[in-house]
Formats: structure tokens, C-alpha cells, sequence
DNA sequence: GCCAACGTTGGC
DNA sequence: GCCAACGTTGGC
């Protein structure tokens, strides 16, 4: 797998959803415990980076916005903090194993592109999020993919309704 | 709640 | 270094 300068992110709705980040603006993505996605947290998140915000482990999963790595790969302060549920001894403040990466809000879609509906779209079949066992939580996209689920996802307003999109910046 | 798929651990 | 056991993920 490649980096692209397009993720996608999974994150349990109730531990922390795309409602939880706009009220926020930013949150750390601390807890990640995959070796390969901590590589890519380390090695290829830059600044800037296109999100697609994806809610797992609810009914129904599918992407629910869109996000910006807004700080690069750091050491994740919640591997060393032993009342953090995700505390690991193996790492150490001299030796971090553990990788977080910042992230700001961009947009909350009108409406959840649902895996379903990502499964059957032309364009998307490549997406990881859609093969069997794939368990990675931070995954690369291709801008493309990107721009489909994008699209996908802002183009679902409500005739008279508010713009779905308020741009961070 | 089930369970397939996967990653990690630890005995050998 | 192998691999069985175990824990976790996450869709269903």
C-alpha cells in the first residue's frame, strides 16, 4: 500500500463522530495500536492531507465526513499515560512506539455515504474499507476514490436545506 | 451476539 | 522461527 495524501479514517461513532469533530474543530487521533497504521501515521501523513471520516461499528457504517491532517505524525502522548485505556508499557518517552496525528474538521456530510452504497458505486471498487478483513482503521486512498465519496457525499443536500459544506478555512 | 479474518503473543 | 492460542475488529 502507497501513500496518496488521502486517508480514510475509522472511528466508532460513539467513542468519537464527525458531529464530535466539528464541535471540537481538531482532536489528536491517539489510541491507533496497528503497526502498519502507525507507519502510515509516521512516515506519510502530511499536513493538508484529504480525510474521509469513517463511521464503524454502527448501523450504518459509511463515511459521515470529511477531515485534514492538520499536524503531522508526533509521538502519542496516550501510549505513555498509564490511566489511558490505551497505555502501553512498550512505550517510552525516550523510545515512543506509538504515532498520533492531528486532524481538523472540514465537513459533515448531509447524509452518511453508507458501505453499501460505497460497495455498489463505479470508481470505488479498489477502496480497502470494501475488501473482506481488511481491519486497518487509517487506510490510503487515491484522490480520485477521494473525490468520488466526496462528491457523493456534498451533493446529497436538501433542496432548501443549509449548505452541508462550511469549509474550515 | 455471532464469527471470520487478522494481528500478536509466547511456548517450544 | 514456527505455529497454536488468544484477543480484537467490525460487518452482519
Amino acid at each position: 500500500m502507497k501513500a496518496t495524501g488521502y486517508w480514510l479514517m475509522k472511528s466508532e461513532p460513539d467513542v468519537y463522530s464527525i458531529e464530535a469533530l466539528e464541535r471540537d474543530g481538531t482532536t489528536s487521533w491517539e489510541g491507533v495500536r496497528n503497526y502498519q497504521a502507525r507507519n502510515f501515521l509516521r512516515d506519510d501523513f502530511k499536513v493538508g492531507d484529504g480525510v474521509l471520516f469513517y463511521h464503524s461499528s454502527c448501523e450504518p457504517p459509511g463515511v459521515a465526513g470529511l477531515a485534514r491532517v492538520s499536524r503531522a505524525g508526533h509521538p502519542d502522548p496516550s501510549a505513555l499515560d498509564a490511566q489511558s485505556p490505551y497505555f502501553d508499557a512498550k512505550s517510552r518517552p525516550e523510545a515512543p512506539v506509538w504515532i498520533t496525528v492531528e486532524v481538523a474538521f472540514v465537513a459533515r456530510f448531509a447524509r452518511l455515504v453508507s458501505l453499501d452504497e460505497l460497495r455498489g458505486t463505479e470508481g470505488l471498487t479498489g477502496l480497502l474499507v470494501l475488501k473482506r478483513g481488511m481491519r486497518l482503521s487509517v487506510q490510503p486512498v487515491t484522490q480520485r476514490e477521494y473525490e468520488i465519496v466526496k462528491k457523493m457525499g456534498l451533493g446529497t443536500r436538501l433542496k432548501g436545506g443549509p449548505p452541508p459544506f462550511s469549509s474550515g478555512k
